[in-house]
DNA sequence: CATAGTTATACTCACATAGAGCATAAGGAA
DNA sequence: TTCCTTATGCTCTATGTGAGTATAACTATG
């Protein structure tokens, strides 16, 4: 079992089957305009921008950037890395696909409508998501019931009380609570029990499934669901709602930012309390008028709070619950 | 700029070009064996299991599992995504090389020798992140007043201020407390200022400048610190240490399994009181005698909880300050 | 010009939780 | 027996979080 051989020959002898390697790299990119949530999108068509790594690029992080900037005109400002897939489809074949995904944080500044790109609100392609109107009709309406058919179609036993627990925990079922964080696991719920377009597995018997949701090319609906999930954790212990915040904003404006993320409202005086009793702003001395009620004070992001906590925490009002 | 062809034309325009890639897949494997973490390495060099990623792969994991076998015969159970990176050095090279990280936990059950490969301390690797006996001596010895010295070789004032903060609180100086998860900045650091064998840069002026820690080929130790920073911090949120555990167990061994990974200490009654309080394990109604102490009750995990909170929360008394 | 409506901002209170220490129980060893 | 060691249970306090209330400062409207 254990061969001798070393690392080094070991690798020299397989490297001309492994060289049959492509790499793609995927870019959520997501931007908030007026407390709306929005992806980047390219063609006519739901695709994500992307593009092969190539031997050009510096490094993976560049080449993401190049490509996005080549494709929509938008430079990145801060990018993270996702995850890495190989594609199922195309393994086995003669070339094998793997896809690193990336999350990019901007703001969308011009407004400029263009044939080879898009900004598309997330929540078109994942209504059941947003919970700030409190609980969207789709669920109860729709998704529930046929969740729950799915669960007891079943055959086996444990099956059944494994697919109702994973839908109970996943959906906030019985005593649980919503969790906003869970935005992969419950479209792989719901692709599973073939409740979104891309699972066309089970049209075969001819019936028309409603399915929930615009979709997205391939597989970049679970790629955008990766990338909600990861923000909605992510701004819950890093100042990272500041990328996609202007120069300067009222505390109101950024609740509704924090809000339009996570899908969910907040207590209006906790997130003040937090936000300010952490450091993470101050005044610009200005304030704004055009809110409707008293005018509010504006504030920027402290850019040292970057320094200081470049790792450290932010917190808000969003539990892990 | 922006040109109107398709995704789909652009990929295949490109393709040949982005063929020249190689993936590897490299393991970041851990067990706790007598209240001491290790990480498992490959022949006679420190060395972390690694491979290509084949065309017979079925995916990325099964890949991982099949080179981690063959190299160490050892199986794996859990395993998650680190990180994917591109080789710097080969970039500009005739060839990509890309790297795919996973960190996999199991337990070290046979402890056969082997020339293939064997399991090392990781704290080998980084003793300065050991503080389960106090603050280190190589800390306040050497690294500290050597990473000041370099904190004011900077020339720019700006990069000097910047240093000392990225110094302070990577090693939790002035009032900041130490932070176990920062495993990978504190590498990083002391790569920059040239205190690990890796960074030979600095050597270039003949004096041979005491580095610390067991060096690993290439960039292996840097994956290892990915690695342990992504245990650290998951031990807080995940039940993943019972991957680490025996089929029964004590609380006791339970606790050192933890503050192992960790590198500190944890209060006794809180961390019983946390582990009780959320139903994570059972008693098994057996006691063992041999704790030199009144006997202690062993406990199993609930396997239950895997499914019940396969995504959920749990909690050690381990604050992310 | 008063009043209603809207948002901003400041306080308060109850409750859960984490950190720390103390006390007692139950075994082995000297 | 006595001491030592570990197991196990309980208490106390500071802190943080969720939620509600009160007041301030503006706009719009009749």
């Amino acid at each position: 079992m254990q061969d001798t051989t070393t690392q080094a020959t070991k690798r020299a002898a397989t490297t001309n089957r492994s060289r049959a390697v492509s790499a793609d790299l995927i870019a959520v990119v997501i931007a908030v305009t007026n407390g709306e949530p929005r992806v980047l999108t390219i063609g006519q068509a739901d695709a994500l921008p992307s593009g092969p790594f190539e031997l050009g690029h510096r490094s993976l992080q560049s080449g993401l950037r190049a490509w996005v900037e080549r494709q929509t005109g938008h430079p990145l400002g801060y990018i993270e890395q996702l995850y890495t897939f190989a594609d199922r489809d195309r393994i086995g074949d003669e070339r094998v696909q793997i896809s690193i995904s990336y999350l990019g944080l901007t703001r969308e500044e011009q407004a400029e409508r263009s044939p080879t790109h898009g900004w598309r609100g997330w929540y078109d392609y994942f209504p059941w998501e947003d919970h700030r109107a409190g609980v969207p009709s789709v669920l109860p309406d729709i998704l529930m019931p046929r969740l729950l058919v799915w669960t007891d179609e079943a055959e086996d036993m444990n099956m059944r009380r494994d697919r109702r627990q994973r839908v109970a925990y996943a959906f906030g079922l019985d005593d649980r609570d919503w969790n906003e964080e869970l935005v992969l696991q419950r479209y792989e719920l719901l692709y599973e029990a073939a409740l979104v377009a891309e699972a066309t597995r089970h049209s075969d018997d001819g019936s028309p499934l409603s399915v929930s949701g615009r979709p997205m090319i391939a597989d970049h609906r679970r790629i955008l669901a990766t990338g909600i999930a990861r923000l909605r954790t992510k701004i819950k212990y890093r100042p990272v709602v500041f990328e996609l915040m202007p120069p300067a904003f009222t505390l109101l404006q950024l609740q509704r930012t924090v809000e339009a993320l996570a899908g969910r409202l907040v207590h209006k005086p906790n997130f003040r309390r937090l936000i300010e009793q952490q450091d993470l702003v101050e005044e610009t001395g200005e304030t704004v008028a055009d809110t409707g009620g008293r005018p509010a004070k504006r504030f920027r992001f402290r850019q040292t709070v970057l320094a200081e906590r470049a790792v450290a925490g932010t917190k808000l009002p969003l539990s892990r619950a």
